[in-house]
Formats: C-alpha cells, sequence, structure tokens
DNA sequence: GGCAAATATCGAAACGTTTTTATATGGAGC
DNA sequence: GCTCCATATAAAAACGTTTCGATATTTGCC
C-alpha cells in the first residue's frame, strides 16, 4: 500500500524530454505539438498516471470546471430527480457538481453560497430556500446564477421552472370537474414563488366557477411532512371538513396520508387527494395518487445548460439578457381522487 | 449589477496598509498579529468583502478542504440519508462535499474518482457499486479513502458498515417464528459484500431451523425497482409460491408491492412482506411495512469522522491499522407481516 | 539564395495563497 | 549603554498549472 510520489507536469516533462508547456500543450489537446512529441509525452503521462492538478489549473486559468448546485432540501426525492439531471449534464460537458443541502434555513444557504464562492466555482444552480437571502447573492460578485423550481419574485433572473400557475389552476378545474366544492389547499410557505403562483392557480380556478376561495380553503405549511401531518389533522377533524384535499407538494402529501390513514378515513371514499409532485411510491400506493408531475430530471438539465450559456458566452452575447426556461408538468390521474359525495 | 472586481489578499493589504503575509495571518487566526493590525485587517477584509480563494490555498499548503462522497444510486433515500449525515458532519469541520453518482455503473464510479483525485480531495467515502474496480483506487496514489456501506471482500480497509449477518439472521427467525416455511429471499449483486452477508444471514437461520435453504429459496435482483417487479411477478404466480418474502433492499420492496398490487395479492394475508432498509413512506403504506432500518445518518456522520482521521493524523498514529466500525440495526415490526396460513 | 512568414518548441511570468526566512523593533539583563 | 533574545512585521519563495513572448527551425516566395 506504498503511496506512490504525485507526479507533476515538471515529471512528466522530465521523463518526455521536452519541457513544461509542451506536456500543457498535449494535455489540453491544443494540437499545435508534432506527432512525434506528443507520442513521447502521452507515454510519459501514462506511464506516471499523470492527471492534472484541478485546483493549481482553475487557480491559472480562472476555471475551475466546477458548478455548485444548493437545494433547500435534499430528503425530498423532488430534488434528487432534479440533482440527477444537473449530474449527468454537468460530467457531460466536463464539470464536476459540489452539492449543498441547506435544510431550509437561510443561514446554512449563505454558507453553502460562500462556500462556493471561495471554490470560485464556475457557476451556481440554486433552489433557493430564502428568496431575500438570494436576491443578496445576485448583488454581489461572483459566478453567475441559475434559479431552478423557485424565483425571486419580481426579479429578472436566469431561471428554470415549471409552470405551477397553470397546473394548479387544471388540477383544481379537474377537482372541480368531479363535483367538489369544499376543497382545502395545503401550500408551502408564502414566501415561496412555488407556493405563490400555485395558490394563485387555484384561486383563479375556484373564482372562475363562483366558489369561493375563502379563509379557510388556504393552510399554510412548510414543505415538509409533519406540517401536512398535523395540517391534515386538523382538517379532517373539523366540524366541516373538505371533501378534496391539494397539498402544494409530494412531502406534505405524505404527511396527510399519515393523517387519514391514523383516523381511519378512507381515500377516495371520503376525502379525495391530490398532491403537487409525484413520488416513486404514488403509483404503488392503496390508494394510488393523483399527482402533478413535474418535469424534474429535465429541470436539471436544462438548468445546466443555462448555466453553461452564460458561463461561456459564445457569439458576443456576453451580457445576455436573463433567460426564464418555463417547463410544462402533468397532472397524472389515479386513485385517490373520485367523485364528491353528494352531501 | 455591475460585478464589483475580484479582491485578493495584495488588495487587503494594501487598503489595511499592511503586508500579504500579516493578512494571510489574520485570515487564518494565527494569533500572532498585534490587536492593533488585526482590527486594521479585519476592516478592510469586510469593506471588499474578502474571502480567500480556496484553490490557491490547497495549491500551497495541500489540503483542498474537500471530500468526496461516491454513492452507487442517489435515486435511493437509503444512501440520500447518508449523504445528509456526511454533510451536516463535513461543514460542522470545515469541509465541502463534492457528490457523485456512480448510477450503477463502474466506469461512471471510475470516472468519478478520477475526477476527485484530480480535485485533490482531502479523502473519499466511497459506496461502491463495483468493489474490484474500488480495490484498483485502493492501491494507487491518492486521498484515504473510507468504504461505506458495502466493502470489497476480503480487504482489510477503513470501512462503516452495518451488521448485516446480524440482521437478516434475525429477520429470517422472526418469520420462522410466525410460521413461514416457504421464505423468497431477493438479493441484491451477488458481488456486494452486503448482498452476501445478508445472505449468508438468512442461510444460517435457516439451516439452523432445519430448513432447506433451496435454490429456489435465493432470488437475484440487481437493488433496483424494476428486478424486484419482475421477481416478484415470477415468484408471485409461480405454482408453489413463498408464504413469505424477504427483499434485500427498499427499492426491490417497492417493486413487489407492485407486484402484489397488480396481481391482487392481498399482504400480509397470503404473503407476507419484508424489506431491508426502512423508507419514509413504509409506516404509512397499507399495509404498512416491516423492515429493518438502518442508521443511515449515523453512518454519514461517522464514516466522516473516520475520513478525518486518516486526513489529521493526530498523536504520531500515522500509519494506524484500518478500523471497521460495524453499526447495528433495527427490525421495525409493522403490518405487512403475519402469521402464516396453515397449508 | 535570401528574406518574410509560419511553425514548433521553450523559458519565464503569472495566478493567489501559505510558509519559510529575513529584518526591524523593544525590552531585559548586566 | 551594549548585547541578546523575543516578538511583530515584511519580503520572498514555493505550490502546479496556463499563457505570453521569445527563439529556433522550417516553409514559401520572388
Amino acid at each position: 500500500m506504498a503511496k506512490r510520489p504525485k507526479y507533476t507536469m515538471r515529471d512528466v516533462a522530465r521523463l518526455a524530454g521536452v519541457s513544461i508547456s509542451t506536456v500543457s500543450a498535449v494535455v489540453n489537446n491544443k494540437g499545435i505539438v508534432s506527432a512525434e512529441l506528443t507520442a513521447k509525452v502521452e507515454k510519459a503521462v501514462k506511464a506516471m498516471a499523470f492527471s492534472p492538478n484541478e485546483g493549481a489549473r482553475g487557480l491559472r486559468s480562472g476555471r475551475t470546471h466546477i458548478i455548485g448546485l444548493v437545494v433547500p432540501d435534499i430528503s425530498n426525492p423532488f430534488f434528487v430527480e432534479i440533482l440527477r439531471g444537473v449530474e449527468d449534464e454537468a460530467i457531460k460537458n466536463g464539470y464536476e457538481v459540489m452539492v449543498c443541502n441547506s435544510n431550509d434555513q437561510t443561514a446554512l444557504q449563505t454558507r453553502h453560497l460562500n462556500a462556493l464562492h471561495a471554490q470560485r466555482v464556475d457557476g451556481i444552480l440554486l433552489a433557493p430556500t430564502d428568496s431575500y437571502a438570494a436576491r443578496e447573492v445576485l448583488t454581489r460578485d461572483g459566478a453567475p446564477i441559475v434559479f431552478v423550481d423557485c424565483v425571486p419574485m419580481k426579479a429578472n433572473v436566469n431561471c428554470v421552472v415549471t409552470d405551477n400557475y397553470q397546473a394548479s389552476y387544471e388540477a383544481i378545474r379537474y377537482l372541480i370537474g368531479l363535483g367538489h366544492r369544499k376543497i382545502a389547499v395545503i401550500s408551502g410557505r408564502p414566501v415561496h414563488s412555488t407556493s405563490i403562483d400555485r395558490v394563485e392557480g387555484c384561486r383563479k380556478a375556484m373564482q372562475e366557477t363562483h366558489l369561493p376561495f375563502r379563509e379557510e380553503s388556504l393552510h399554510q405549511g412548510d414543505s415538509h411532512i409533519d406540517s401536512g401531518y398535523r395540517l391534515g389533522l386538523n382538517l379532517l377533524q373539523s366540524p366541516e371538513p373538505p371533501t378534496a384535499i391539494f397539498t402544494l407538494n409530494n412531502r406534505m402529501a405524505l404527511g396527510i396520508l399519515r393523517a387519514l390513514r391514523e383516523l381511519r378515513i378512507p381515500c377516495p371514499e371520503h376525502v379525495s387527494l391530490m398532491s403537487f409532485d409525484d413520488s416513486d411510491w404514488a403509483e404503488v400506493f392503496s390508494p394510488s395518487l393523483t399527482a402533478i408531475q413535474q418535469p424534474t430530471y429535465e429541470i436539471g438539465k436544462r438548468a445546466v445548460g443555462l448555466l453553461l450559456q452564460s458561463i461561456q458566452p459564445g457569439e458576443e452575447e456576453c451580457e445576455a439578457e436573463p433567460r426564464q426556461i418555463v417547463l410544462k408538468s402533468s397532472l397524472l390521474i389515479r386513485g385517490s381522487t373520485a367523485n364528491a359525495i353528494q352531501a
């Protein structure tokens, strides 16, 4: 297990009998080195198992070939799927990904962003947990940023999101079509653009059909399982329980399911349940879960694509206008939603 | 949105009216600078929002403060929980984490390991998808490695694992205690130490109770949902279906559940199901899922702890013997397992 | 055949730090 | 008052690359 010495370009150059700059040119495929010397260098590189020090390379060239990804909750498979898209697209383009979990804490998000800056990453993908702090980041010097999933309000930034408004609108229309009149919406924290847009979609659909979007319709959660559970218990035990529940993310849906199970309330017979975000278990559940499926993997891929455009501004478009990429989601109708019982 | 210039230590030194080395000493809390100059420097640092270039720092000092984590399947919440433990413990100690997903491909695992080496990470946590290729890594120059979850066979390496043998043993004993005699075991790929150990635990328990561990008892999956699904369909439609199924990971359990649902076979009335690895939905499922819960978060934390010991060999224990940390798991008995029907 | 231009290679500077070594300053000891 | 040592600061070297400019060699052209 004796560690071999760590070789540098100098060592390779010596072994190959050429200068350091020639080794560099070969390693970087500059295409300006004769076939003869190229062969020599490549042989030496292989013999020494040489791999260039990315830190030194980054220091000199100003490009680290690292991009940072900051997500609010890595426990949520939604963000994991985004991560998969990000990583696949990143390595395809020769980048490594530094993943950071804010754990829904502003302080941690800030700390991660600072750390990424200190590493001099080439770009940052940010699914913010706190848009205010995120805006702060925008005004700082540093790497280009692409917002993912959630956008700081009224900011003109590069971002990849889904059409939350439209998706919610269609979802509520679907529930209304089933005859539901008492629909409870369980939202995430209202600082998030995702929550706001989704709630607006609900409001529009209800108002269009002359259903009151009452105070009691909207219930404030925090996108985590527990909040769904607690709100679900309250809601289902209230004097006038809803006939349908729409949770604005997948984690809270799981909380609702727990509440339903605990209270032994049959779904969809007594109450329908619909969720933003699909899950890999949603189809297998009893009942299978009606859900809005976002193109998560695609979001990740597109975000990297957009980021790389900012990093490598080809074609003189150095100060291009920020782009908003809006993707469509689809409603997967399954077993947890049914016609409302006529009261 | 005008980008500020990027400041270096030289700029800070100029503004504070001191030398670069003084700035460095202050930034690194060397404690050898007078109170007066320290104040000046700190003021300048704040004014310029200076943060040291970690790349340059790493180049000179040989410490990058990055650790790499390579997992075989980031879609599996099991590894995500480990990741959470790793990241929390890492930032607590001032490290950043570079996460890589091998996607169960040897080539990708190798590529990631090479990339991490090129970044000159201070250490690597590896949950291998391929132990053979992993062994290769061991013999290379480079950063210290801690194996996680799965260990190359017969290798004396630093690792953090669970007692797979014992957990499986107890699980099968439990099923036998319920009266099950035809128990099917669905394992992962047999190259994994986890699979091997778990299968051995099963074998031991069965042999002890004079149950034949027949050819037909063991079914080869690949730890992914689909393999569980396909094996489940085969198994449940066979002329002599088992009365209990034990899947050796959580993803395959989900596949079995899909098969059960599709074939409308009631669980646990007709067949009991037990799974290695818990899931956040397991308790809410109908039926709730009996599962072996591994201390995933703890595994991540301990792995980082062990790695940092190798990185910072305090107390002259530079060439310490590799340590194996073996953690216990617990059997969560829930609704998917019941007494066997007497044939 | 001689000169300009193109080409292949090399040497050295630069990137932003840490670290080692040198220099200046002050106080203690006699 | 002088030396000696400790201390605070500064200067310079080093880390391993990329890149710029210089040099040597070949090629093209008249």
